[in-house]
DNA sequence: CATGAATGAGAATTCATTCAT
DNA sequence: TATGAATGAATTCTCATTCAT
């Protein structure tokens, strides 16, 4: 005798997850995770505070998943743009040109992510995901040294220094307020840093 | 006339401040701003809540009079380091050398004060403070232009780039709970992000 | 579909605001702005601290509308007393008459609307709400010169002096803790300060 | 053997109670009694806090011998005025002239004695100034009424008429933040005012 | 006798989470 | 099963008053 759901409503129902993670990713978009509240995500999907709880046991775990999420994407979209054929140097290049270029897109969101801080638990999250993302570059590297195209090095750290280098010239010029004059530039931006990755990969080992 | 203070009590005064500071700094190293509550600082330095406000006009002026000095310091060290007689490339390899030896001592510290979120208006400080802290790299980077040892380039992007190159490389391997089993092999490390900065500066452009 | 609130929670519900109100009211009556703190309002209403912030975005807001609504009240009350038919005279008279008793009955409460300091913000408030009060008798008195009732004046400061002599008369008496002996004879002290109100609009220009 | 006070040394200690006073009236005309903190009052004599506490037991008390004071330095300006020879007409007309001129003058003053809160036991004496402040209007009326110049009246009422009158009237003009534009024409506003507080004290009976 | 650092008891406000309906 | 009102603990900040020196 109740009501059937109707498959409209089904999906909506099995969509509420992704419609909440989509909601806190535009509240973040919109003013990071400050804005982020529960209460402001409930409102922002037409859910009630409660159904968010049905869906994420805590507001934790709600990030956590939205990050991981995030570079899941990221991560996929690179690895992509990597198994391109071509030389590991322009593979890299390609990567970090592609991420430099989502990056400037939504500043808000990508400074977010990389670099706002949240309850703990998110940011042992973020740690991960630094580590995951890194992974993907140390990936390229590691096929640029074994094939002679750079010189052997701790693809590693190379990677780590990678994402860090790309990060903080764009976070530079993404942070909340800096609303900088240079602001122009952007694909002369992106070149330079561009460059500047693919120095460190083809890096010729120091003095001692 | 009045009572003069007794030199002890004199000392102590005098050292309230640097005592709050040191107490504040002791519990970001322990578990990041978070930990670091008006209340958590008072009773670390054993004092009351109220006598905090004595020193300091409001949390966040405690905060950005931590993260100010602390970069100062740094920028100080490493503006000596830089001053030093040498290529552009010796003294670049040598600040970097000489903050990450530094940073791999305090790990908790320097990820607090590198990267860990807090309140906007320290967040702000923050941001002036990176820029402050890159600029020093700049300088080097901008005198190795001018004398021919590195290629043309924007510095500013280039100092960007190299600040996060090795944040990210610490910080990465040193972020918090993350009692990483790559502990190991700091001098290793260190030499390897050296390389990867003196890269980035002595990169040559690139396609396109 | 959703779960419906019964009724007597509903009645609850649509009354929480009222009784905030009515219990910040209370506190005021029984000790003025002072006692009403938002944890004595919360406690009086039977609510936590917190949803009386569900409520009112903030304790200026909860006062500004208490003194709000309670000068609409009357002056509304005001208004129709003024309304009625008569002399411009007998309708001033009549509405100094109403409000001095009204005020008789809850002197604490008068006194609070009327004269009690508080925030700045509330204090804003008060001062259009007096200001508002007194365009209600404005209005009789701009009507009793227009018909030549009264001698010409400047309204404005005519309503100022009347409202001031019945509330300094009223609350005079009645101001806390003035347990006064002079409590006796209402009927008598309305009527003088139905008289002296009417001399201020009746009066007849001066020396100079 | 101890050093004797100069003479200077010695005035200038007895005055101290008085420079405090004077301290706490500058703050209150410079912003209320809101400003005027204990500490601040000390900052303002040049004085410690603690030395505050040697002449005034408490903050009650400081605001209740400054409220006392000034009332009674009113009260005696007003009483000399009142004193003149002349009929009882022009007595009050001149006693309300010269307190409304001294009011615009010093508006913030006028403002905070008149009205501004402060804690309970200040505000208790507040009302017994007050009632001090209209019993000297009170006592030309009575004369009036026993010279037959003013009707039969209970002075009482007729004086707080006066009192509160007079207070609205000028406090209306006067409250902070009231940037009026009606600042103009003082001189109008002040005759009008007078106008009104002798019509009351010179009113006739009204209907029963 | 003076000093002013220190206290400590509030005050307002915020928000993740729970639970009666 | 959904709702959102209610909770309550945490946090920042204020200030009159005290008391060791």
């Amino acid at each position: 005798m109740a009501y059937r759901r109707s498959p409209l409503m089904q999906e909506r129902l099995a969509d509420n997850r992704q419609r909440i993670l989509r909601a806190a990713r535009t509240l973040i978009a919109r003013g990071g995770f400050r804005e982020a509240s529960i209460a402001a995500v409930a409102a922002e999907v037409g859910l009630s505070i409660g159904a968010i709880y049905r869906y994420f046991p805590s507001k934790a775990d709600l990030f956590v998943e939205l990050l991981t999420s995030a570079v899941d994407h990221e991560c996929a979209i690179l690895r992509a743009v990597i198994a391109r054929p071509g030389t590991a140097s322009s593979r890299l290049r390609a990567a970090v040109e592609s991420f430099a270029q989502r990056a400037l897109k939504g500043p808000h969101r990508a400074y977010a992510f990389m670099v706002e801080p949240t309850e703990t638990e998110v940011e042992a999250t973020r740690i991960l995901c630094k580590r995951q993302f890194a992974s993907v570059f140390e990936g390229v590297v590691r096929a640029g040294v074994r094939g002679g195209e750079f010189p052997p090095q701790q693809p590693a750290v190379t990677a780590a220094c990678i994402v860090g280098a790309f990060t903080e010239a764009l976070v530079g010029s993404i942070a909340p307020r800096s609303s900088g004059p240079r602001r122009v530039g952007e694909s002369r931006l992106v070149r330079q840093i561009c460059d500047a990755c693919l120095a460190v990969a083809a890096r010729r080992p120091g003095a001692r």
